[in-house]
RNA sequence: GCCGGAGUAGCUCAGAUGGUUAGAGCGGGCGUUUCAUACGCGCUAGGUCGGGGGUUCGAUUCCCUCCUCCGGCACCA
């Protein structure tokens, strides 16, 4: 029998769930429903990863005992997902026993077969914070090399015991098993990225730690703990038991790994080469690592400064578990980025769920309740060319769902379900039993029996097909129709096209819609129970595609009031020094005296408008209090003012007209 | 800069190993049915398939080049 193991990542417990960890866990509780409907022996894990660092700070800035911290945060990962109809088989935390024996145990093989040696890891150290930075994250001074954040107090170069892993070893073996399993890395996009990056050489890797305690001890020499990436992807293995053990056997390898795409290579490269290192053929290896994008909210990226972060379980709590799932999987095509847009929820929810399934569910039910009662027999006989391309349809659409859940792509999966709720629709208004029923010929009678149960026997196979994506929708579903829920059975492929037209109508019990249209009245009140403003209500503004023309005629920014204008801090600064940032054309790391102590780091896109020299001695206008971003690896903490022109060689600065003291306040 | 990816209707995207009228959904416009949650169905978008050049009988689909956007360029999760 066919086995299938998937796994999202294990969440950073510093984190609580949101919209993005949601997203992912959704789209892996979705892949494992399909799995089970085609009677697949199925194991889908989640979890959460508690070592490190900061999880040490974490707990200490809120002065509670480490183990505490973990065991609460964890514990809200684990509560978020049932709302959400999730149901995964197991959930693997980092702290477990059987996780770490399993890794101490991966370690040690490692070790064993000489992959893990003891170096010296040298770093640049900033004392204030505790934090090793790269050279390319510091600010370069004529002082020196300035810790990025917090205090900017210089940094040293340290040097710490390590242990190493002998990643360098694997450049070759990587490449060639990228190359005979070309789905390892999914979107080819990103195989791409990775097998550039090995080819780029890669280096060994420092996975030990003596500067904090919060971790995994390396065995034999607990004065070091495990970095994090050793422990928390070893996680994919531990939560099977040891090897041998008879989960393990079961399960391993994974088939899938759904990651984001921040963390790509740890996924397709260290992990793999890990496994490598402890013995493990190619055979044995992860199958595939599925990589998505990025979601953003209402157009905007998501951010707490933005206060734009939604609570996955709020949303549930509004439209319901199964609604979210169906707008996140059906609006993002997986794999890429997509936008979390209220209003397109809301249009969605109209148009798709209420307006052609719901109330399909609806005429349908009510037209068996208006032409036969309950109980009464449906006559076979009648069928005709509209019922065969019905029939034709779902079969399509059945196929169709099979291939786009086995390439892993749920949007299509759901359009090709939609494509044959539309031609239900279709069939019934072309059909027409209720032109039927008042020919009151045998006829037309046989052809009521043969158009209700045709269109009954559509509906019992969109409730199938639905439910991977809308579990509870489609219980409800099937209990109108008279039917039982849908349970999965090991070795029994629901999946696979029995075209069965009832032969009576009893058990049809026409319910309350499944999905009551959301009109204007209660989408204000949805707004108002989640907290949004009437700007993210209203359409958003069209997107301006770049053109041609004159940026004057570009629309305006949504309108903002005086309140919001005075959160930007805007200041006169001096550039005092200016360099090109390496490998970048456009842009330009400039340090800009706006009066503090020391020069502040600016990374700005303008250097195809202007050189370093031309701007030293320069006045500019600089958002103050910008959020800091990193640019090309570079700190930057503001970012200076311009005017587009026609291009990006055009840009025109914003300065005061005369000089006035750094720091000077614009308003 | 180097390496990848992308640029198709107002929006979100399909698609073609080169070939008669380039597709879907949404939105807009028009029409129509009545079983239904004022729901459904039909018609409608006149889109230089980013610009230019080339190969070809023929390219949006192949090649070159340019423009724009996105991602990656390591021990940062």
């Amino acid at each position: 029998m066919a086995r299938y193991y998937l796994t999202t990542p294990i969440y950073y417990v510093n984190d609580v769930p949101h919209l993005g960890t949601a997203y992912t866990t959704i789209v892996a509780d979705a892949l494992a429903r399909y799995h089970r409907l085609r009677g697949h022996d199925t194991r889908f894990l989640t979890g959460t990863d508690e070592h490190g660092q900061k999880i040490e700070e974490a707990a200490a800035a809120k002065g509670v005992e480490v183990k505490a911290f973990v065991d609460a945060a964890s514990a809200a990962f684990r509560a978020a997902w049932p709302p959400l109809n999730i149901e995964n088989d197991d959930f693997v935390r980092t702290t477990e026993r059987r996780h770490i024996e399993v890794v101490q145990d991966l370690w040690r093989k490692c070790q064993e077969n000489g992959f893990i040696y003891e170096g010296t890891y040298e770093g640049l150290y900033c004392v204030g914070c505790e934090g090793y930075y790269t050279e390319k994250e510091l600010t370069q001074t004529p002082a020196g090399m300035l810790c990025p954040l917090g205090t900017h107090k210089p940094v040293e170069r340290v040097k710490e015991p390590s242990f190493f892993f002998k990643l360098s070893a694997f450049e070759k073996r990587l490449l060639d098993f990228y190359e005979k399993n070309p789905g390892f890395v999914s979107p080819e996009s990103r195989r791409n990225e990775v097998m550039s990056f090995v080819k780029g050489g890669l280096q060994d890797l420092s996975v030990s730690r003596t500067s904090f305690k919060w971790g995994i001890p390396v065995p034999g020499n607990e004065k070091h703990v495990m970095y994090v990436w050793f422990d928390a992807l070893t996680n994919y293995l531990s939560a099977l038991g040891a090897p041998g053990s008879s989960l393990h056997s079961r399960f391993w390898p994974p088939d899938v790994h759904l990651v984001g795409k921040d963390i790509l290579r740890f996924h397709t490269i260290y992990w793999p080469a890990f496994l490598m290192a402890a013995g493990y053929a190619d055979a044995e290896l992860p199958r595939k690592v599925f990589v998505h994008g990025w979601l953003t909210i209402n157009g905007q990226k998501m951010s707490k400064s933005l206060r734009n972060v939604v609570e996955p379980i709020k949303l549930a709590e509004v439209f319901g578990a199964d609604v979210v799932r169906f707008y996140l999987l059906r609006e993002v095509a997986f794999g890429q980025d997509g936008d979390f847009s209220h209003a397109q929820l809301i249009n969605r929810y109209n148009s798709e769920l209420a307006d052609s399934l719901g109330n399909l569910l609806n005429r349908t039910l009510g037209l068996c309740q208006k032409l036969r009662p309950s109980g009464a027999a449906l006559a076979r006989g009648a069928e005709g060319e509209l019922e065969q391309k019905l029939a034709e349809q779902a079969r399509t659409a059945l196929l169709g769902s099979i291939a786009s859940w086995d390439e892993i792509a749920p949007h299509r999966a759901i359009d090709s379900t939609w494509v044959l709720i539309r031609a239900a629709n279709k069939y019934i208004d072309e059909s027409a039993p209720w032109a039927e029923a008042k020919k009151a010929s045998p006829e037309g009678t046989a052809r009521v029996d043969a158009i209700l149960a045709t269109a009954l026997e559509t509906l019992r196979w969109i409730s199938v097909l639905i439910w991977p994506v809308m579990p509870d929708v489609s219980t409800k579903i099937r209990q109108q129709l008279g039917m039982s829920a849908i349970a999965p059975k090991q070795g029994e492929d629901v999946l696979v096209m029995h075209w069965e037209p009832r032969s009576d109508t009893s058990g049809l019990a026409v319910g309350t819609p499944v999905f009551p249209k959301i009109d204007a009245d209660r989408q204000a009140e949805i707004f108002t129970a989640l907290g949004l403003s009437e700007v993210v209500a209203e359409k958003a503004p069209e997107p301006v595609k770049p053109g041609k023309q004159p940026r004057a005629v570009i629309e305006p920014a949504s309108e903002i009031t005086y309140e919001d204008f005075a959160k930007l801090d805007l200041r006169v600064g001096r550039v005092v020094s200016c360099e090109r940032v390496p490998k970048s054309d456009k842009l330009l790391k400039c340090m800009i005296d706006l009066g503090e102590p020391t020069p502040r780091q600016v990374v700005a896109g303008i250097g195809k408008s202007f050189t370093p020299e031309g701007l030293v001695g320069k006045q500019v206008t600089v958002v103050f209090n910008l959020k800091p971003a990193k640019l090309m690896g570079q700190e930057s903490r503001g970012m200076i003012l311009a005017a587009a022109g026609e291009s990006e060689a055009d840009l025109a600065l914003i300065a005061p007209e005369k000089d006035r003291p750094v720091g000077t306040r614009v308003k």
